[in-house]
DNA sequence: AAAATAGATATATTTTTGTGTATCAATGAT
DNA sequence: ATCATTGATACACAAAAATATATCTATTTT
């Protein structure tokens, strides 16, 4: 396996974390086998150009063919597009990726609900203000009542404990707002999910 | 096949027209039997991730994945980063393109010429001075010359061929240059591959 | 008109992806 | 401590790409 195809399995596999799905979640939306996405995350196979094109699309991510003197300036669109990377504590970090990953794998559970949506909306201003987050332990809890969702259907049940978790972080991001300079500048995006930062 | 791949493949279409390669041309210096790349430009078959990277590599293209919100940001980048668009006289266009087609090709086999290096310098002027070309004429003579390169190797009298054509090139330039505003605005290109006229 | 070139297509064979299913080790959650 | 999840790997089978070769038609060149 070359650099470049190298590359481009990192590149999904990256893109993958960041949406907080595992190999068997992104297997069942894209329709090809975990065992096949192990192998071309790992460079086992030499994928077909239709595999490659629907595991992108899935992964909101666009394959295109540049020329190779204008890469230099496309990489630099690509990267100043980018949300800002902030230096904050690793066990924050770590609980905030996994509020990222539990989120959005309840997004299509309770993609019709006003009260998810305004959930995901406080979650999306935590994230921003992760460099105010001094305590994981708030974030742990939310985590907790964000785990509890899996078990609901659309019931009464299910809305009680999402309004109660929806409580819990406009709780916490109010906290976390009171603290000047707390949004970081970083552009919108449409899902709901930003960088990771242990990579940096 | 989907738009996706279609897309790529009219791209690689493109990108070989444009280095004046034919399909068997392309097929020896990328090691890939010219009845694969006939099927791969119709879309009839599904290629191999490794296959489309070979093929992009040998075209002097990147295949990169992006995500989806950058894209017109990075084809911006990528258009503008393109050379300038006139319209120009038909039969003038098609000589051009063999200009281009035929300089091209004998660029491997006189590679370590100063004599040759010269003559596409010259070429690349015409080509940007292309809309003060009123008649195809000269270009067509030009092209007689060229063809006659071929059946050289490095010997005195392709030397002489090769001083002749240039001479009849940049005599044609100068002429050119003549006119005003002659040079179109063009960012330099490595390659000697300016873009076609016949498709805007 | 004849020869050369370009691109599309055909066939038989080999190689490899992709699928379906299952297992396994490592890590994480209860 | 036990259970669940994640990612890696195995194996048989089906499907498709890739190869090597050849032919065919339409242009272009001589």
């Amino acid at each position: 396996m070359d650099y470049q195809t190298a590359q481009i399995a990192e590149r999904l596999k990256k893109a993958r974390h960041e949406k907080g799905l595992s190999q068997r979640a992104l297997s069942e939306r894209v329709g090809i086998p975990q065992s096949q996405i192990s192998k071309i995350e790992n460079g086992a196979v030499d994928m077909r150009l239709s595999t490659l094109v629907e595991l992108a699309r899935t992964l909101e991510l666009e394959l295109i063919l540049v020329p190779r003197k204008t890469l230099p300036a496309v990489q630099s669109v690509v990267r100043s597009s980018a949300p800002r990377r902030v230096s904050v504590d690793p066990s924050v970090v770590k609980e905030l990726k996994r509020v990222r990953e539990n989120a959005n794998r309840f997004a299509a559970q309770f993609a019709k609900l006003n009260e998810f949506a305004r959930l995901q909306n406080e979650l999306r201003d935590i994230e921003r203000m992760r460099a105010q987050i001094l305590d994981s332990a708030p974030l742990r809890e939310l985590n907790q009542s964000l785990k509890k969702l899996k078990a609901f259907q659309e019931n009464d049940e299910a809305m009680k404990a999402l309004r109660k978790t929806a409580e819990q972080a406009a709780a916490f991001r109010n906290q976390l707002a009171h603290s000047a300079a707390a949004f970081e500048n970083v552009l919108p995006k449409s899902a709901y999910s930003l960088e990771e930062g242990d990579d940096g």
